[in-house]
DNA sequence: GCCCAGCGTGCAACCGGTTGCACAAAATTG
DNA sequence: CAATTTTGTGCAACCGGTTGCACGCTGGGC
């Protein structure tokens, strides 16, 4: 069995009492028992048990980080950011992958019985009654890479999708383009929704450019490819705006391998700005998304709200720029 | 404040006993008063507090889930099958990111805190010794993907990676070649050592044949794409081992943006057989690891721990086999 | 109608900590 | 040096559950 209180009170020969305060910030303990006790602590190699202190203050240091897209890298990027930055605030990640749509009806249950303190919730597919819900229960939480609506239930740290779709539209438009195309991700997010209405707004004020969208299954290389092998199986467009970065390289797969050139035949712009884009072999034209700041961001909100529960929910969004790589033609070309 | 026991048994009118009992697998109730529990549990919306039965149970069905690559895109699947593998036993998987030698130091402690049940150390990179330390401390572990020896201290599931080495250098010398070269990964990686090992030992007896190595400074893209540039710069070898796929996809980038080709310049087999090294655009040859049964193996290795912490540590390995894509010439060639 | 087995229930102690309160010891003041 | 304040400590109750034990009740066998 493990040391417990008892153990290193017996030892020191203080109360149970005094060791605990040895162990809590700012309580009221001298010099000399602290001393005893961290002596005794360290010869039987106490630590605290953070689940049963838990009990009585009411804090776990657990947040729930919820995500349900396994298959996107950029994810991988995204939990090494989070993790770190949680664990460098003392608090540990409790992660929960919403595979299915049972998980996500049992996620709310399941984390409120482990009493994290806060939930993370990053996805920008998952709807925003989801992360309501735990707002619903009291539990307070931060959507990162969700919805900027203009009146939120509940914290949101991402990027205006709308405004990315705007980029988008007009960076193909100076490159000269005129048949557009937006294929993006599932077509019931979030994210889709937005970039599509963005994009489709400046094409409509632009005389002369014409659109058409379509979606892929999911934000994953398959679903890409598999996508664009369609569209080319008929006539594509000249640009396309993909949905995402790993949908753009899914794509760019399926037309160099259809024997067209890139962006000769069919030019290709996406978002993000994964790690991969950058790859050689890849040169993905795309807009970054500076996922960084915004999970910097979401964890301070998180952070932020462990003292202030009811905290008045904002959006906090940041500026998306796009990345010149080999993807489109450049703008001296039109 | 939450619904507790306390809260239920009042609207019921039992005993706090009887309502814990309803809520326990095989504990002595009549239907009558179970009934009646549920139905309070029910209106309340009451859930029982995992951390607070975790005090008396010693069981929290918290697994601490180790790593220390969050920049191998195969982590992703390894995350997804883990989570999901975990969260089907109804286990929870507490994630612990080891990018900083502290945080090493630091885990142990850590997830001691929080009483996980089990940990679950997934690297190829970190030493047996680290696994180690949690099996001193009575914490049951598996370590996935870790060194296969002799003498095991600890559970290990994956590979054995000197096999895995014998088998690319077989494969190599099988086409024709007999300039090959060994591209590790990080070289103090039990991993990276086995590997190259299995690759020696096979050409050391097969006349004619001479080997080269060198190592990259971690598994990651761009580190393979900086070793086989500066192997570029000199003679590199007919054909290459690397250490894993993302370190051959970064070196296949190199030596493509050299205007060298692949396969009939330079060759090259990863080992892994990641999602990615099946995109049309890579189309990687590489050694299929089987990282499903591993997971899934680790899984129940760790369950079965929960029940008896002191089983006898024993190495579980899955063979691997060569998958054929377009980094390789085909073995007619010969 | 009596005896005993067995089931179901509540009491109370316990898991490993925290904390309000009362009180003793030490430090400060005049 | 007495009076007063400050500081430190231990007791005991509590956080939200679990569980050994004793006891009451029911039902079956004779």
């Amino acid at each position: 069995m493990a040391i417990t209180l008892k153990d290193v009170a017996l030892r020191a020969g203080v109360s149970r009492s005094a060791v605990s305060r040895t162990f809590t910030e700012g309580a009221s303990v001298s010099e000399k028992t602290r001393k005893k006790v961290q002596k005794a602590a360290a010869e039987l190699g106490y630590r605290p048990n953070a689940l049963a202190s838990s009990l009585t203050t009411g804090r776990t240091k657990l947040i729930g980080l919820v995500s349900d897209n396994f298959h996107n890298p950029i994810f991988l990027e995204v939990f090494d950011l989070f993790t770190k930055g949680l664990q460098e605030r003392g608090l540990r990640p409790l992660l929960v992958n919403l595979s299915q749509q049972k998980d996500r009806d049992q996620a709310l249950h399941l984390l409120r019985q482990y009493s994290v303190d806060g939930v993370i919730v990053a996805s920008s597919t998952l709807p925003p009654s989801f992360a309501k819900s735990f707002r619903d229960a009291g539990v307070p939480v931060v959507n990162s890479f969700g919805r900027h609506t203009t009146s939120p239930d509940v914290h949101v740290v991402g990027i205006d999708n709308v405004e990315c779709g705007r980029m988008a539209a007009r960076t193909l438009i100076e490159r000269g383009y005129r048949e557009l195309a937006f294929m993006g991700g599932p077509e019931a997010a979030t994210s889709t929704q937005d970039r599509l209405a963005g994009f489709r707004e400046i094409i409509r004020e632009t005389p002369g450019v014409s659109q058409t969208h379509s979606f892929a299954e999911s934000y994953s290389f398959d679903a890409g490819r598999d996508e664009m092998k369609r569209l080319l199986a008929g006539t594509p467009a000249q640009a396309f705006f993909c949905g995402d970065d790993v949908l753009s390289i899914g794509a760019l797969s399926a037309v160099r391998s259809s024997g067209l050139r890139v962006p000769e035949d069919v030019a290709l712009i996406g978002l993000n700005d994964m790690e991969m884009a950058g790859w050689d072999n890849i040169a993905l034209t795309t807009i970054h998304q500076p996922i960084q700041q915004i999970i910097s961001s979401s964890i301070e909100l998180v952070v932020a709200m462990l003292d202030d529960p009811d905290r008045y929910p904002e959006a906090r969004l940041f500026p998306c720029h796009v990345v010149e790589r080999a993807t489109l033609q450049p703008a001296a070309s039109l």
